[in-house]
DNA sequence: TTGTAAGCGTTATCAC
DNA sequence: GTGATAACGCTTACAA
């Protein structure tokens, strides 16, 4: 059972009595070719258990039929539903996943994204930490790899940008609250060097802004995507004077981080300080108490952001496009509303 | 900024005014060469953004510097947290992530690993959903490319295998609901064609027979990973007479469908029914109830697992490892326990 | 120190 | 219908 090389396409022709190309030809299913020769490369590749190499074929063929996935942190749960999306219309249209975390750093994300460059991806599908327009272009733009942004994208530039309706998610979020009759509003904000992070915090002054209310610098605080970061930003919100009555979180990590800041503080949620989240979860309903959410399917995100991919793939000509994700308002006790 | 073809070697050879080898020499810093055409050889490079082409470079090597990795579910939390752990090493070692989903199928796991072999990946990391020894052995062991299981294995085969301590794990949790007095005690049940499902539900039968208790049959349910598998074994089991007064669940999906359940049913938690389940998961603690689970760091399967591909590639005669990740109790207040 | 040539395993373009 | 033959872009003996 152990083994020597991999049988080669060489070793089937000379099982098969053929040449390489006739064999290429029958496996491939190309070209006219009598049955009975077919039938005896298909025979000779079972025998073998031969498995083309796709290195081959692909330097050859110069595509890899494969696409290289770039995300700032897989173990999210936003990222890796929206990777479960883009895989299975990528699947479905023969690609290949070449998955790559950039760890939140523009570093690592320049370091991404030469990898799947030098392996010849046919395309890339990124969700940004921020990189700069200048240093995105003469990396990526200049080539022909195509390039499509979701969730947080690159001005100006890209094959297609996919994101979610964040204008739309805190709109919800601020008029609600202010229909329940909060005017101290505050925000836990996140990353503000990704388009997603600083459109929800654009959103928010507008928002406020529309109803005549203007924004205070102490209801504002955090820079970061995690637990951690919302359970401080939190704290420092709260201790300000006065204290907001009403909290929107830019994701449900930092919700959670609020969860516990308040937890810990015995500042009662809904009766001392209504909460409500960008971000729907599995788990948003089961939380003490249930969040209240604006809620949108990650997948669908990863999924859209595949077939635009595709589509430039197979057609570079068609135009750059951008896609918005819509997103609901789904009530639950954090905001003050009853089951 | 549209382009032309890549930049190859040739063309920063010419570039610089040397031969090939001497350019290729030059960037992979092998051999004796003056330090003016080292020079002028990256100056070559950097002016026509030259990427190596990975796919000639591992044609000629052999070797892909890739390693595929192959779960159930990519969007699980348990596996993205394994993937990420098993990247951070892999990546420290020089390699790459080529990902595919089986999505919890066989075939889809075959398709995966025949996909996987194709483009010659260097090892595989696979947690498989139960395919049976002899498919998995004509596949891949035949094969010179190594590959480790990690939270779910084909028995005795493959370069190594980590697993989570699900006998100890499960343990605990029996044990904790003795102690507080249970002698009714039911388990959700996850997928039996799984190794960590079946291990779990054995040692959940010997962990009672061991206390002189013998399990019921009415007692067990679920078949499968989910939450809504959660909820329905959940009510299968509470229809039994006389119901248990103790749940064990053996994730914490199923865990989250046995709190919907209840909650719909009326059933009060910890009072009515104690529940404790393996897996802990970061918003565990703001459940309501929170959560008494299992613990442990998925990351750390991943990356135990890595480092063992990682060293089977460098040195293919090191033996079969087993490694286990150990576990520890969580006490909470879903079992009964006071905050 | 550098160049020449062969070859990795395919597929495509020709002939026959 | 089928078979040579030449790439694809790189590395690595072996020469010079």
């Amino acid at each position: 059972m152990g083994t020597g090389r991999e049988a080669t396409l060489a070793d089937v022709a000379e099982y098969a009595g053929v040449s390489a190309s006739t064999a290429s030809r029958a496996l491939n299913g190309r070209g006219e070719l009598s049955e009975q020769t077919r039938a005896a490369v298909r025979e000779a590749a079972a025998a073998l258990q031969f498995e083309p190499s796709q290195l081959a074929r692909s330097l050859r063929t110069r595509t890899t039929s494969t696409v290289g996935f770039v995300v700032p942190d897989v173990s999210s749960p936003f990222y890796a539903a929206a990777l479960k999306g883009a895989q299975r219309t990528l699947e479905q249209s023969g690609f290949r996943v070449l998955l790559m975390d950039s760890g939140q750093a523009a570093d690592g994300e320049v370091a991404a994204l030469r990898t799947l460059l030098a392996h010849r991806v046919d395309g890339l599908l990124v969700s940004t930490v921020g990189l700069d327009r200048d240093r995105f272009v003469t990396l990526v733009a200049g080539r022909a790899t195509p390039c499509v942004f979701f969730d947080s994208a690159v001005a100006d530039t890209g094959a297609g940008t996919v994101l979610l309706d964040n204008e739309a998610g805190i709109d919800l979020l601020v008029e609600h609250m202010l229909e329940h009759g909060h005017r101290r509003v505050a925000l836990l904000a996140g990353s503000l060097r990704e388009t997603s992070g600083r459109d929800r915090l654009d959103a928010f002054v507008a928002a406020l802004q529309r109803h005549g209310i203007s924004t205070r610098q102490e209801y504002i605080a955090g820079d970061r995507w995690t637990q951690q970061n919302g359970d401080l930003a939190t704290r420092r919100i709260l201790g300000s004077n006065p204290p907001p009555t009403a909290l929107i979180s830019s994701s449900v990590e930092l919700a959670l981080g609020a969860l516990l800041a308040c937890r810990d503080l015995g500042v009662r949620i809904p009766d001392d300080l209504a909460l409500a989240t960008f971000d729907d979860a599995y788990f948003a309903e089961l939380l003490d108490p249930p969040l209240t959410t604006v809620a949108y399917d990650p997948a669908d995100v990863g999924r859209l952001a595949a077939q635009l991919l595709v589509g430039t793939i197979r057609d570079p000509e068609s135009g750059p496009h951008k896609l918005t994700v819509g997103v609901e308002l789904v009530l639950r006790r954090s905001c003050g509303c009853s089951p």
